[in-house]
DNA sequence: CTTGACTATGTACCTTAGTACAAAGTTTAT
DNA sequence: ATAAACTTTGTACTAAGGTACATAGTCAAG
């Protein structure tokens, strides 16, 4: 068992972002030493690094509260879990799309202007006005 | 040539969203009546409506005003243009992958646990913590 | 037995992209 | 002439995801 120091520096974090995580109930409330001092073992770490990769992969704190009702079998926020999780997949698959078309918009802007002097003529409101977009 | 209101109609925006980008410097300084009411044409409609779609792309109002550099022709904003969109189209790659993996982890998620039962005994975090993703 | 390093709590502050509101001046309609 | 509807400015507030700080208590070393 450690103290608060030794998990935010395990886990890459601020202390800060450790009680944060706690008032936004992703960490269950540690055990405390007789002064007060919170204390964490390596499957609070382990959780602090579960909740910092599905934060890379672009879930909100509340998803991810949501989404750590199934690592604590937790029957409330499982309940619709998989109406959830079918929302995020075409919700991300929708980003994947519109990220793509992106791509393609600034692809083509490089092609076209490939030098300042082309960029000064370069109809950039025309080309991004004109398209369509999925929303 | 119209008021603030029309503008912000014409555009499906907040008045105070139309105040917002010009301190942004996202719009020019527009002409005033006598009486200091600002006045806005066609011109600004397209600019506005520019921004939005940039916005809809995920570009950031601070990126937008890097791209208006071009619209605009100034040379100092279109300096690095080039390194910009290319930065910016491989920032957006990235991005893709990262949430095509999103994707899989999440439909491998259904798969694996069709129901209720089956997503109490699911690896959530065996699941998410020993894939690799690129950083 | 006191200094330095740690922890506790609470509150304030940061960013982004706005929204809301107050107080004052202007324009339009009746 | 005066109310309704507009505009101006400035400031404060929102959400999310933290960061920073002030004040107080705790612990280990010299």
């Amino acid at each position: 068992m450690y103290r608060i120091s030794e998990l935010a520096k395990r886990c890459g974090v601020n202390k800060e972002t450790i009680r944060y995580y706690e008032k936004r109930q992703l960490l269950p409330l540690p055990m405390r030493t007789e002064a007060g001092y919170r204390l964490y073992s390596d499957a609070d770490a382990k959780r602090v690094q579960f909740i910092k990769r599905l934060q890379q992969l672009g879930f909100s704190l509340t998803e991810i509260h949501q989404l750590l009702g199934i690592v604590d079998q937790d029957k409330e926020r499982c309940a619709d879990m998989y109406v959830f999780v079918s929302k995020k997949v075409e919700e991300v698959q929708k980003q994947i799309k519109d990220l793509q078309r992106v791509v393609h918009v600034l692809q083509d802007l490089q092609k076209r202007c490939p030098d300042e002097k082309a960029l000064y003529e370069c109809p950039m409101i025309e080309m991004l006005i004109e398209e369509e977009f999925s929303t």
